[in-house]
DNA sequence: AAAAGATACCCAACTTGCTTATGTATATAA
DNA sequence: TTATATACATAAGCAAGTTGGGTATCTTTT
């Protein structure tokens, strides 16, 4: 991530939320897709991603297939049956933890607005 | 704090924020005042907060004044000028990081909507 | 009366999840 | 030919938590 240390424990929901609606992708592109969705405000290190992915895939929510293209190495990564139930968990915990941010830290917020 | 690694980097905003809306107040104080607040969801532990308030005094941002109430010690903290300053640049990074964060999850998101 | 829990502070060992820096390799643009 | 983009990876170090301990007073429960 680029200059924020904020909310720590979000990349491995980000990684997988993007993964359920793209199917299949590579790091590389993860990093990519971040940039462009927050237009460049969001910035994954591959020195976080890489580890993330690959601890995700010990986990057993990832699985990976290797492929050639133009004399370059992808690695793609996709959702298990588990990596699958595992998005919804971490959705909902994140959600429900950014309501509670917004209720300690903004006292006339309520659900429905930002 | 409960059972969410979310918080890390977003304590020392909740401090600076309930202290900006207080105007004075301490430690245990802190605690419950984020407890009441996320009806007990979110868990500030003692082991967290102690730390981050004497690095935020240390900085500058907090003063401290302590009281004698019932026989027991209470440290109270308030916000310095600089701290003041503090507040709103922590505020707008963490709604910044939020609303990335929808934009990332969240593909209908517009912000106006939770 | 004793034990448990709430109030109120503190510290230290440890863990986690990043950053920063580095390495490899190919292709393209300046 | 140097820098930038694509594409993977690892490792040292750091910051911010958790966990578990300690001290002390007051109130509630058994």
């Amino acid at each position: 991530m680029s200059n924020n240390n904020l909310i720590k424990g979000s990349l491995q929901t980000i990684i997988l939320k993007l993964l359920e609606e793209n199917d299949k992708m590579y790091g590389y592109e993860i990093t990519q897709r971040v940039k462009e969705l927050t237009e460049g405000e969001i910035k994954i290190t591959e020195g976080a991603l890489y580890p993330a992915l690959h601890k995700l895939e010990a986990e057993g929510m990832l699985t990976t297939e290797i492929q050639q293209v133009d004399n370059r190495v992808r690695k793609y990564y996709s959702l298990t049956k588990n990596g699958h139930k595992e998005v919804s968990a971490k959705m909902s915990e994140l959600q429900s933890f950014v309501g509670n941010l917004q209720r300690i830290l903004d006292p006339e917020w309520k659900p429905g607005l930002v």
